[in-house]
DNA sequence: CTCATTTGTCAAGGTAATGGACAAATCGTG
DNA sequence: CACGATTTGTCCATTACCTTGACAAATGAG
């Protein structure tokens, strides 16, 4: 009923010192009390008291001393690492990539199963599988594992999140599948599409370090983008924000036909690439995969479909930029992050938009989701540990 | 060089008390000091305090007493709303539309001028002059003035505050509009792209009042946009986000001439549309109050004028809704605003866009941007008087 | 070994917040 | 009109946290 702003036990100076001293740790490796002190602005004592109350709840520990200077030598504390494990699960069609990582982001395990093509309430039964074989592979225990991150395809609803439509996956929009496996396993659950995961993964350890605006934008078999603008995930009033599929670009829009899949979806993913190869006079039968090779050999049909697809990205992507202005557009997904298609990309754009961003290829590749898990991970768990709340009236 | 978290002179603590209070009496209107302490959960005598500091500092006043209730009545306070003014300033190409507010967003004055046609160094001299005249028309001095906000066509660097490329006010890309005015009148001055502003107010005060995730579309002489996302202004790397002239709708985006207005404006702004009546049969010479007003009396030329412009903004809003899901989308400017041309754009969404936003006309209309200003002015403001820093090591 | 230098602890003091007691002021009711 | 119930606002003692200054501990340099 009443607001509370003070801490429930804790009071609140307390706990913005806490932070203080374990974010000044964090940004500075392993630092001396004296040295936080200074850092911070609080007193030593403080420090000391701060320090010894986190050592205690296992948060810090002591790691070594320093030496070469003159004076009296420190003790240097860092975070414990093994102090919070999390997992990040990348859920797709074909495979599911988990990881365990710990505090400071380290990976501890990481393993890649076949996803199980019955899905539904099989995917909670493996996800749970995997988990123990990381704890397994890592020696860590379940017990030590607080929080979990998933990623899948689809549209999610940001606050249930519910599942509303992930083609590759059968028998997931009738389950909510956050809710069961935070309850098996009791350990909260954060779900979140792939692809934005991966724009994440990219923001904290790929090219999106400190670049505030940029897009991830994936080309496969279907269509998506992750967006950070302002410095965080941009996911939309229904979680729809970066559907990409929909863009009105590459066919007729108003075409009934292209509801199922979207217009854009439609002219560039996988299917209508070697379609389109096809068309151009391309082998029957070829997949992605040997069309690109027959782009290598320098084969016109398959140039031709390529510069196609590239042609109506660099319009997506023009369409983008004058809705966004990101500073970069990092390419992803079995075809996008193909180097020739970047390329052509590269050439097209400047002709369809002024002061076009800068185009790269994904740093992680197909781990980029994986690892944005690990990300959004690491962050829950310095906000929950360490977050100041200052309430709202 | 030490990062100090505790504040200067007041100790955090009462800091984030003050910042309590501030906000609790914002919110809940006049309000008792032990109304006040129940919803924050401090005690009657820190509230005592907090409340006696700030009616000593001016922020607070007395408003009057409690009665109908059994008990002592409560004396009830608020804000000063005349502790802190603040100017908005909408300069458009033939119109400049200023205001001063208070603390609580109340408009005190509010008046309008036909733009200097010199441009340039002339527009410093006709703001003075017209804040001079605000204040004369509220009885209010220029020394209680706190902040400038100013909203300008173009797109601003959001570091510098340049303004880039406004074509319809000359000599104002030459010079720093923001610094001189600032330094001239000894005032901080916010410098913000007008359509930003239409989307502030809008989210202030209008449609977007709780709504995280919407978009402002002005069509007129020329088209752009405002986007809130995640409940903030979303301005991009370089300060043009929503520049949707150069969206790659309604013509060859591959055409080089395009590049001047961009593919969007120069298929959807007055221009066009007046072309485009004259191309289907209109009327020679008509201007765009001449093809509604034919629209009106059901000219076959005029309906197909405006069918088309809508289902070319139809296109847009799609593109857009594909990359950014908004919930809603606020039609705006001369052109935008028209029930006409918004009914018929409602007709073409559904059919080429799945789960379309809602359409709203500009609940302000062309004050939108003022009104914008205003909400800026006061939201920073009460950053700037109450707001609390915890520092970044 | 001695001195300068730096680290870390101890003790004392100050500020802010809490909780309980209590006076002040008002409404409802007999 | 008096009295109890109720709510407001102040006073006082106590607690929690942080700071300052003094000082012991530990180390490199000469």
């Amino acid at each position: 009923m009443a607001m509370i702003v003070s801490g429930e036990q804790t009071p609140i100076a307390r706990k913005i010192s806490t932070h203080a001293v374990i974010r000044t740790v964090m940004a500075n490796g392993p630092i001396s009390r004296a040295d936080i002190a200074k850092r911070t602005g609080l007193s030593k004592q403080t420090i000391s008291e701060v320090v010894r109350d986190l050592e205690q709840d296992g948060w810090l520990k002591p790691t070594g001393r320093t030496d070469g200077r003159p004076g009296r030598t420190a003790i240097t504390y860092e975070l414990d690492a093994a102090a919070g494990l999390a997992v990040s699960i990348d859920l797709g069609g074909t495979k599911i990539a988990a990881a365990i990582c710990d505090l400071l982001g380290n990976i501890v395990a990481e393993l890649k199963v076949p996803t199980d093509r019955r899905g539904g309430i099989h995917l909670v039964e493996q996800f749970c599988r995997t988990i123990s074989d990381l704890n397994a592979l890592a020696g860590t225990s379940s017990d030590s594992l607080r929080l979990i991150v998933l990623g899948t395809p689809g549209v999610l609803d940001p606050a249930t999140g519910h599942i509303h439509a992930a083609p590759n996956i059968p028998g997931v929009e009738a389950i909510n599948l956050r809710q069961l496996l935070s309850e098996t396993l009791d350990i909260p659950v954060i779900i979140e599409n792939d692809v934005n995961l991966a724009a994440e993964g990219e923001r904290w350890r790929g090219h999106g370090i400190d670049v505030d605006n940029f897009a991830f934008v994936a080309l496969g078999t279907g269509t998506g983008m992750g967006i950070i603008a302002n410095g965080a995930l941009l996911r939309g009033a229904r979680g729809a924000a970066g559907e990409i599929s929909y863009l009105p670009i590459g066919g007729d829009p108003f075409d009934p036909g292209g509801f199922n899949l979207g217009t854009f979806e439609t002219a560039v993913g996988s299917m209508a690439m070697t379609r389109r190869y096809v068309g151009f006079g391309g082998r029957q039968g070829a997949t992605v995969a040997d069309l690109f090779n027959a782009f290598e050999c320098g084969e016109l049909s398959a140039v031709a479909a390529i510069e196609e697809t590239a042609r109506l990205t660099a319009l997506a992507i023009a369409a983008i930029g004058a809705t966004l202005d990101p500073e970069l557009v990092i390419m992803g997904g079995s075809i996008g992050a193909r180097p020739e298609l970047v390329e052509a990309i590269r050439r097209y754009l400047p002709r369809c938009t002024p002061d076009p961003p800068r185009i790269e290829i994904s740093h992680f590749g197909n781990r980029a989701a994986l690892i944005g898990g690990m990300g959004i991970a690491v962050d829950h768990m310095h906000d929950d540990l360490f977050g100041v709340d200052l309430g709202e009236p």
